[in-house]
DNA sequence: ACCTGAACACCGTTCAAGT
DNA sequence: ACCTGAACACCGTTCAAGT
């Protein structure tokens, strides 16, 4: 089966694996899981170039031609790897909302969340948004992950909407344009040195987010 | 998918060359420029994974080892990309800039040359920001081009401050806080396809752009 | 079904030459 | 100096099997 709207994204580790295969030729109880994690793990130490088929397969201990029994080639395992970085932060997200009853404040753990996840793992970020996977709408899981990110911050926006805490407008609207701003401010944490060598010096990534913060707060306007 | 295979495009550079060397073996009288030529169009028409030592020397019509007497490695030569890459975006920035007498709408102007820039070449712009060349700070050309740029922001907005148009305050913070927000909004015409699509429907990249700017200016405060 | 080795056309990079 | 071919260790991908 070759459908990719089944990758089994919630088997963290699943023990069902038949120990009695010993005997048998089959390395591997879960060896698509087994790749992922080999993928991931490349991807986290050599970036997306040292992310390959070849070397998947030799960190989980099969043939070089193994991979290609769960994975059609060497993007649709990087699409893998970005559907499961969307989930991963879908994920945070609504558990960031959750954790506050006050609409604006989760979406400023919201924030938050997605900076985070872009500093701490910038390969990832870069997969789960970058042209390293060219046409994503060739991978539903990707796309429903990103999806069901971004359901988040929407439900978010509405109940602030309905508590008073959030200007009057059309949702979408609200989420696009602020999750627009927080992509970018994530973006600068992956971003090149121009940026982060000055905003370093102020405090790095938190001050240059309230850096942006204060920019965006105050414009650029004069005081009057 | 706009960029038909030249072979050797006007020259902007000195032609200072040696014409009298006709009769030696050197096939190219400026190596350089053709594999860059060479790569950048690699890059546009195949990203940065089509871009290799090998197929530029092969479109530059010499042997796949010519290459290492002009470039150390493959890195190298992509930092010669994003090098020019932030040559022309600086460039093009001084002129936006020098075409509007109200710092104000020149730093408007920057914003959109910015954003134009991203948009119509983004393999380009993720070279010139991206993690593709790894320690960018080792390729003095890369940095003083991204320096220069910088410069032009940072003179428009002490410009603005000397003629009262933009509240006083550190010029570097007030840039650097500037440049993230616009860095941020270019992010998002190069990355994925879950907020562009919707955006698609809101008039593409303006549309886009205006949202942002209407959510830095309003805020997410209810009006009162 | 799942895995294997062999094979093909590519890479980046180094080496030893050729002029 | 500048260019060349050969060589090495890698790739992604396909094919024909093996269990």
């Amino acid at each position: 089966m070759r459908s990719p709207p089944r990758p089994a994204p919630r088997t963290p580790r699943t023990p069902r694996r038949p120990l009695a295969k010993k005997e048998g030729s089959f390395h591997h109880g879960d060896l698509e899981w087994a790749l992922l994690e080999a993928a991931s793990h490349l991807l986290e130490k050599e970036g997306p170039i040292g992310v390959g088929l070849r070397a998947a397969a030799r960190l989980a201990g099969v043939s070089h031609n193994a991979p290609y029994r769960h994975f059609k080639n060497r993007e649709s395992i990087l699409a893998a790897l970005a559907a499961r970085g969307l989930g991963e932060l879908g994920d945070r997200m609504a558990k960031a909302a959750r954790g506050h009853g006050d609409a604006r404040q989760a979406l400023v753990a919201i924030a938050e969340t997605y900076v985070s996840m872009a500093s701490e793992r910038p390969f990832l970020f870069r997969l789960m948004f970058g042209q390293e996977v060219a046409d994503k709408d060739r991978y539903p899981a990707v796309r429903e992950a990103g999806l069901r990110a971004y359901q988040v911050l929407l439900d978010t926006i509405a109940e602030g909407q309905r508590s008073g805490l959030i200007r009057d407008g059309s949702p979408e609207e609200l989420a696009l344009g602020h999750w627009a701003i927080v992509h970018g401010v994530a973006s600068l944490h992956v971003d090149g040195r121009m940026l982060e060598e000055r905003a370093r010096e102020r405090g790095g990534a938190q001050g240059l987010a309230r850096l942006v913060s204060e920019q965006i707060r105050l414009g650029l306007e004069p005081r009057r």
